[in-house]
DNA sequence: TCTGAACCGGAACGCGCGTCCCGATTCTAC
DNA sequence: GTAGAATCGGGACGCGCGTTCCGGTTCAGA
């Protein structure tokens, strides 16, 4: 690979992550293309579609998000591992509105983008969820797509605008609600 | 009015309705003419832009809630009309796919469409919440679009197929986590 | 330095959307 | 029955998107 081919690389991903973060996933690939000093071309050749491009960027963060994951179960009880993910997760999204998109299905799915990986976003969260719910501090007929979708309740709260006191407040209403 | 013309708007309007419930908001104006079995110039016509048929739905729509709202808040204790309007909007949504993308403020936002046609949903939900905020039965933090939001969580769960087992778990949790 | 392969930029393309326009049609009042 | 106004249908338009293509440019090895 051309030096420059590797520096355009990394710019185009680099912009991406900021646009897709910023202003969500309906950023066009044209402007990705103007902000980061290239042409259309440029992007279409390195990702060869806007999926692509994001699933880049999903990639990395989700290996992130996994790491995170297993810190927290080696680290705390079960119950509160599971907690502090969803706290983390939370945080995540609404500083992200790419995150927060992708998770709530709107544009490109997280889990699409994260089977294409070999990463499993469905398998990490159950991962937590199970020993919580063995230890008995998760209601025990939850599933792994409920937790999602209650982290996506805790996300739409925000989406006004940034609010971290609502977000607690999101967040003390569905921890409790877990609880059995 | 023309006999013709009131035919086709409440044909128009009847296919419209229809169409957004089942496929959301993302049904094309194209797509509403033909099934309704009209050129696409009578649709923009009777509603000059996507958004206007949209809220004339809405409008129909909100009013029903509203009343549903009424009735509870008539006939229950205050923590119970709040709980139930809560589920009754779940259901609805659960079953209508331009309702839960409206009020996840995907395409059109609820509350905007609303504002235009003199109907508040916030307010509606406020209705309900102070009261029951006020009998003890729910967390005094809470605004209402805390509330709204955790709706949105619900909804988010069944996004990939209707799943009632999964509505009541979601339910059950939110309910809880109102609880003070 | 020179050459050719790799790479670039951005115009061009196809698509689907919402909207507008106008000749043809249909209804209604007289 | 007829005139004329209201309404219709659907082709045409403009827009922005993601993607493709190709003539020009830049890099890197000999």
């Amino acid at each position: 690979m051309r030096a420059d081919a590797r520096r355009n690389y990394a710019r185009i991903l680099e912009v991406a992550i900021e646009a897709f973060a910023a202003e969500g996933l309906s950023v066009s690939v044209h402007e990705i293309a103007r902000r980061a000093g290239v042409g259309t071309g440029t992007v279409s050749r390195h990702f060869p579609t806007k999926e692509a491009l994001y699933q880049a960027i999903v990639q990395a963060r989700l290996e992130q998000l996994a790491q995170r994951a297993r810190e927290l179960a080696a680290s705390a009880p079960p119950g509160e591992a599971l907690f502090e993910f969803v706290r983390f997760m939370v945080t995540e999204g609404a500083t992200n509105r790419g995150l927060a998109e992708a998770l709530g299905g709107a544009g490109f799915d997280v889990e699409t983008a994260a089977a294409d990986t070999g990463l499993d976003f469905g398998a990490m969260l159950r991962g937590l969820l199970v020993p919580a719910q063995r230890a008995g501090e998760v209601r025990a007929d939850l599933d792994q797509a409920d937790v999602k979708a209650l982290i996506e309740g805790c996300l739409a709260r925000e989406r006004g605008g940034i609010d971290p006191a609502a977000r607690d407040r999101m967040l003390a209403v569905t921890i409790r609600g877990l609880r059995p």
